[in-house]
DNA sequence: AATATTGTTCGTTATTTTGCGAACTACAAA
DNA sequence: TTTGTAGTTCGCAAAATAACGAACAATATT
């Protein structure tokens, strides 16, 4: 029975990168901003069979993770993936994955 | 507006790998996994300030995505990383973030 | 057969998440 | 200054998640 302090930092970072990537709308806006030219907020949901509000609350939550950046181009909000901590996120996975040494005592 | 089909069957997978490692305690007991000789649920239990319902929860839902598998060793149960899946997660996750070109020309 | 050990499942409660429409805000254009 | 465009925020409802204790199941041991 451990008090608390079970992960580090870095790694409850990971687990709010993992849980902010673990929806399926959100997966596929990180896709869409990866990939497409146009990031403008409204490209974004007509992706998406959702509403303007979901949509924008998703944004809301992958920014907040860090995941994505916002800029106001006024009337519009031009979204990116926010390259700095995609980084870091690349970093966290490959380096979680990494983790499984291959010879391992218990179970195969 | 689309109507379904948003993410491939691969990335429907990346999204239930990713929401599995988006809790704290889901995390803890991967790593555990990843590291500890001893693999039993009692053990996991002991690492963890939490109720063992909620334990065996966590490790159905982390055996559900097929990140982990469980083995009966009576009267006890050993639990292990699923070194198939893990593989292919890895593979997914570092597909994923590949997948943002070094230049992009929407955003910086 | 009875008991002990080890986990799982059940039923419940509390919290969080998801999703929506409506109202609102900010700025641009007319 | 009024109107239009583009998103965000609010308030709510429904669904999913997280957590627990108690009851149960499976097997070992006595």
């Amino acid at each position: 029975m451990q008090e608390k302090n079970i992960l580090t930092q870095k790694q409850e970072v990971l687990v709010r990168f993992a849980k902010a990537m673990g929806h399926p709308t959100r997966l596929t806006i990180l896709l869409f901003l990866a990939h497409q030219e146009s990031c403008y907020f409204g490209d974004i949901h007509d992706e998406l069979p959702i509403a303007k509000a979901t949509v924008s609350q998703h944004l809301k939550e992958l920014k907040d993770a860090g995941l994505i950046q916002g800029e106001i181009e006024a009337p519009k909000v031009k979204y990116c993936i926010n390259r700095e901590n995609w980084n870091i996120a690349k970093e966290s996975f490959s380096g979680l994955f990494l983790e499984l040494p291959e010879k391992k005592v218990c179970c195969k």
